[in-house]
RNA sequence: CGAAUCGACUGUUCUAUCGCGGAGUAAUCCGAGGAAAGUCCGGACAACGCAAAGCACCGCACCAUCUAACUGAUGGGCUUCUUAGGCCAAAAUCUUUGAAGACAGCUAGUGUCACAGAAAGCUAUACUUCUCUGACUUGUCAGAGUAAAGGUGAAAACGUGUGGUAAGAGCACACGAUCUUAUAGGGUAACCUUAAGAAUGGAUAAACCUUGCGGGUUGAAAUGCCAUGUAUAUUUUGAUCUCCUUUUGGAGGCAGAGUUGCUUGCUCUGUUGUUUGUUUAUUCAAACAGUCUUAAAGGGUAGGCAGAUUGAACUUGAUGGUAACGUCAAGUCUAGAUAAAUGAUAGGACUCGACAGAAUCCGGCUUAUAGGUCGAUUUUUUUA
RNA sequence: GGAACAGUAGCAAAGACGGUCUAUGCGCUGGACUGAAAAUCCAGAGAUACAGGUUCGAUACCUGUCUGUUCCA
């Protein structure tokens, strides 16, 4: 699998997983993104081990081309930087469930999300060690 | 030339790298809108066995045409307002410019019309007037006539003028309005022209209602199939009857369900056994189980495929029609996701980019919209 | 995606089903009481979501926007 591709075997789909992410997972912030993680061990047959899902909040930006631009930056952001976490994920054979969810309620640079995003993955990485 | 308003059309773009959804073995190709929005109308399509009748309910409402259909569009008619002109004492009628109209029926019935006013609706009423008659205290009273003038109100019992009269009044006449009737003429029709007549009998139907026409209900969270999984379990309401017959069948009744909110009609499901007691007798009764069914409280799944994108489709040309739109020919395939696909970085171009993101699909309407192009109207200044 | 309903002072919440503008409570402003404040009493201001239409007259009737709530696997 190529280093910087997000396909749909990447991304978190099941309504069942997403209740027990909510239900069991632990979450922190770091602005203007929030993330909800679950952990799940040992990792299931066939997953990639990373699984990740975007969510706009339609309270806080009413309008869907917005909440649309905002996701796909999110989106990007996660696909450039995600290759720290692989090397771990793959050592300890989990599966980290991650759920982004974009808090501001105006638009934020590119610049700005992309370090929010680093700074969370670095986070993950050390509670996972 | 500038400005304003209205209408129609259009709705940034190029290169490289990384990445996303679909098709394909692969190379590669395709990948949001004019409104994708609001869900306001109309269809297609699907399910409810058929979609039956009546009532209720809802919608529409000048005419014709277009259309799959429409609360849509096009053309025409009428009414109202408006521009200019003509006539004139003035209004209306007439010609003309532009705009608007939920534009069937208050001359079918019922209701309502606050305050003010004499009176707010049927052939009314008389506050201040006006006129006549009578009385006398000579400017008041009584009786009668009248509705022209005043006053009230959003609205006052056809409008304007003339005659008439004691004073007045459609009482009469002229012009006009409204309605009814006649069909004489024109028009497919709405309607227009014409003639005759009169109990001139406000406003309101976006008040109830009446008339005509239309509508079965529910919407892709519809619906069909496959897979996984649980509880063929628990409590509870009711039916389990009669006749015919060779039968596992038929007819009726009963219980329940469905069909549209109700009624009728119609359709479907169940109506089967065992045991015990009793009796001349599978005669009667009871209990239990089974089947169907009502309700309660629970348990499980929430994955995939179809529906789903080739269509009342689009482009070009010819042609019929005033137009909406139709017909013919040739060519094209143009998103199809399912927690849901279009982004980031770097570098350019220009007028520096508005409103805004498909979710079954079409035809409209409504609302949002920077800039640009074209057309129409109004108007300012300058020149001739 | 589809369907139903609502919007009245700063907040809550009535009546009025067409008649000239509306009760009440909490809150706000001013005054009285008090040495000062609280409580109490008196007085006052302030509203029919927005835009258009029907009507003599609309909060109500009709149409279109905006906002909010609820329901449907």
């Amino acid at each position: 699998m190529p280093l910087f591709s997000l396909s749909k075997a990447e991304k978190l789909k099941s309504r069942k997983a997403i209740d027990r992410l909510f239900q069991k997972g632990k979450s922190f912030s770091c602005y203007p993104i929030r993330v909800v993680y679950y952990i799940e061990k040992p990792k299931p047959q066939e997953s990639s081990g990373l699984k990740m899902t975007v969510s706009v909040p339609k309270k806080t930006v009413p309008k869907a081309v917005n909440r649309n631009q905002y996701k796909r930056q999110v989106r990007e952001a996660y696909r450039t930087n995600k290759a720290v976490l692989k090397e771990a994920i793959q050592s300890k054979n989990i599966e980290l469930q991650l759920m982004y969810i974009y808090l501001s309620k105006k638009e934020e640079s590119f610049q700005q999300i992309n370090k929010s995003i680093a700074k969370s993955l670095d986070l993950l990485l050390s509670k996972i060690n």
